[in-house]
RNA sequence: GCCCCCAUCGUCUAGUGGUUAGGACACCGCUCUUUCAAGGCGGCAGCGGGAGUUCAAUUCUCCCUGGGGGCACCA
């Protein structure tokens, strides 16, 4: 039975609901569905799972569509790619679970229910208060045809619940946790179809799953006390169960599984960080998935290649910014210069660093700052605080920095002789520079270094930053100069 | 309350019935260097507790503890 499962072409999904951005829990969810068609040459399906009417909104849909094709993760039907077992919105669909759910109805396996929901809160909290399980207590499970009557004359709407059967053990066969089995006396009758006829999750899922011929469902593990419910539903319905694995949560700092208020959590987010999309997806497939060497990088064809489930682990992943900004840093340095200057630019734009229409001739200088910054990069939205000096003429000295090293006897003199000699200089290179004025502090006694902070001060203002010859041919002789002076007239009040 | 899942450095993890328990991030030194960053070298740090099985348990079993998830007309 496995090998003929191995032979069918797999075909897995990610089915997220629009009632928030792609978050980085799901992101991972929809990761290792990816990788797992991709290595295995299936398909991947995006379904987009909108029955919830009142949370469910259409520029959510987009917005997830969005931040999934940033990321790279491809799906081959779905939304704007199509295929055969669409629509791939579930609120296209409501006729299908209708059908079925009064299929389930007329079997037998299924039953109207009149309890209003406020009555089920009630009885609810009262359950609770009894220290007993709040489980739906299968009232309306017999209803006489008289008391139905009765209700509807009342105007109440029904919903459809399942009956669950009292007795026996369901097994979810699970490819990551083995068999784990439920009580079915513990589960109580639930609901698949709510009164306004629209579906519910569990309902939805196994109805979609089945018609879109799903193989495996890999999900996380929030849904692992669902999977009964489900399974008990493909049983009624005599369809066959697909293959499960329930991932373990993304979990935040305090150990509290990864939300909103750990902070940003959404894809979005981190792409107008300056974070990396496939530094996010490498980080996140390191999370709950290892290879046995010490690998931490990969390429894309690499990942798709050596991914697999066997190698998923059970327990849960605490997300850790810090590698992810490492990583991502260490994917910014591999990097062709001009391909970050094209990602700097927007940041820039931004902050009114550069102008909207950025010259030829600015683009070039751009390209050359990225270069010489981008190994000091971890997100690329850094760059405006790093290099803010290469397009601010009248940037703010850091006090700690004239203190320090502008402060200085020698200072003055130092600098315009320092602004006399470069004025000599017939070209402006690095190598030039950096001549002049080791030859300068020759000249004037000093160690090359009380020369060059000096000048590091003048040029950009700060104690840090990247090498002093190249940021200096950056701005070139004139920008030099002119610079020197403003310090010169600093330094004289 | 009930059910289910999980448990190796601070974090992500590798690993085995007998290992100096390995790597990565973070952190701390040293080094390179005009500064920062990057790089190189080195360091700190871990098998939650208790029984049992065994000549031997981090590894197998049970219990406890801890953490997480679920028990909706949300997904």
């Amino acid at each position: 039975m496995l090998d003929k499962m191995d032979k069918r072409e797999v075909r897995v999904r990610f089915a997220p609901s629009p009632t928030g951005e792609l978050h980085i829990g799901g992101t991972r969810t929809a990761l290792f569905n990816w990788l797992f068609a991709r290595h295995r040459k299936g398909k991947f399906i995006l379904r987009i799972e909108d029955t919830d009417v009142l949370r469910s909104k259409d520029d959510l849909s987009q917005s997830v569509i969005e931040s999934l094709k940033w990321l790279g993760l491809d799906w081959d039907e779905g939304p704007e790619a199509g295929g055969d077992y669409g629509p791939y919105f579930q609120s296209q669909r409501l006729q299908i679970y209708k059908e079925y759910a009064h299929k389930l109805l007329k079997e037998g396996r299924a039953y109207l229910c009149y309890c209003t929901q406020e009555e089920l809160e009630e009885r609810k909290r009262e359950k609770q208060k009894e220290g007993k399980p709040p489980k739906y207590d299968g009232r309306c499970r017999n209803l006489s045809e008289e008391k139905r009557r009765h209700f509807e004359e009342e105007g109440r709407r029904a919903v459809i619940r399942f009956k669950v059967p009292q007795e026996g053990i369901t097994y979810v066969e699970d490819l990551l946790r083995g068999r784990v089995s439920f009580e079915n006396k513990l589960i109580g009758d639930f609901v698949i179809l709510k009164s306004d006829g629209t579906p519910t999750y569990n309902f939805a899922n196994v109805i979609d799953d089945t018609l879109m011929k799903i193989t495996h469902v890999i999900r996380g593990d929030d849904h692992l006390s669902n999977t009964p419910r489900q399974i008990l539903i493909y049983q009624a319905l005599s369809l066959q169960t697909p293959q499960f694995a329930h991932l373990s949560m993304i979990l935040g700092k305090d150990g509290a599984k990864l939300s909103k208020r750990h902070g940003a959590t959404s894809v979005s987010y981190y792409r107008k960080k300056g974070y990396l999309p496939w530094a996010i997806v490498n980080y996140l497939t390191l999370l709950g998935w290892s290879t046995s060497d010490s690998q931490q990088l990969f390429s894309k064809e690499e990942l798709i290649e050596k991914f697999g489930l066997e190698r998923v682990g059970r327990n849960p992943a605490v997300f850790d910014i810090k590698k992810l900004e490492w990583m991502n840093g260490e994917y910014i340095r591999r990097m062709e210069p001009e391909e970050v200057a094209s990602l700097l630019i927007p940041y820039l734009k931004e902050k009114g660093l550069i102008k909207e229409k950025a010259m030829p001739e600015e683009r070039e200088r751009i390209e050359k700052i990225a270069s010489i910054e981008q190994e000091r990069l971890k997100v690329l939205s850094e760059i405006t605080d790093l290099a803010d000096f290469f397009f601010k003429k009248d940037f703010v000295y850091e006090a700690e920095a004239v203190e320090k090293r502008l402060n200085k006897e020698y200072a003055p003199s130092l600098l315009k002789e320092m602004k006399k000699e470069i004025e000599e200089l017939t070209s402006f290179t690095e190598e030039e520079l950096e001549d002049l004025l080791r030859s300068l502090a020759k000249k004037f006694s000093l160690s090359p270094g009380e020369v060059f902070h000096p000048l590091r001060i003048a040029l950009t203002g700060r104690m840090r930053g990247p090498g002093l010859f190249e940021l200096a041919t950056v701005l070139g002789k004139e920008e030099v100069l002119r610079r020197i002076d403003r310090t010169l007239a600093m330094l004289k009040k």
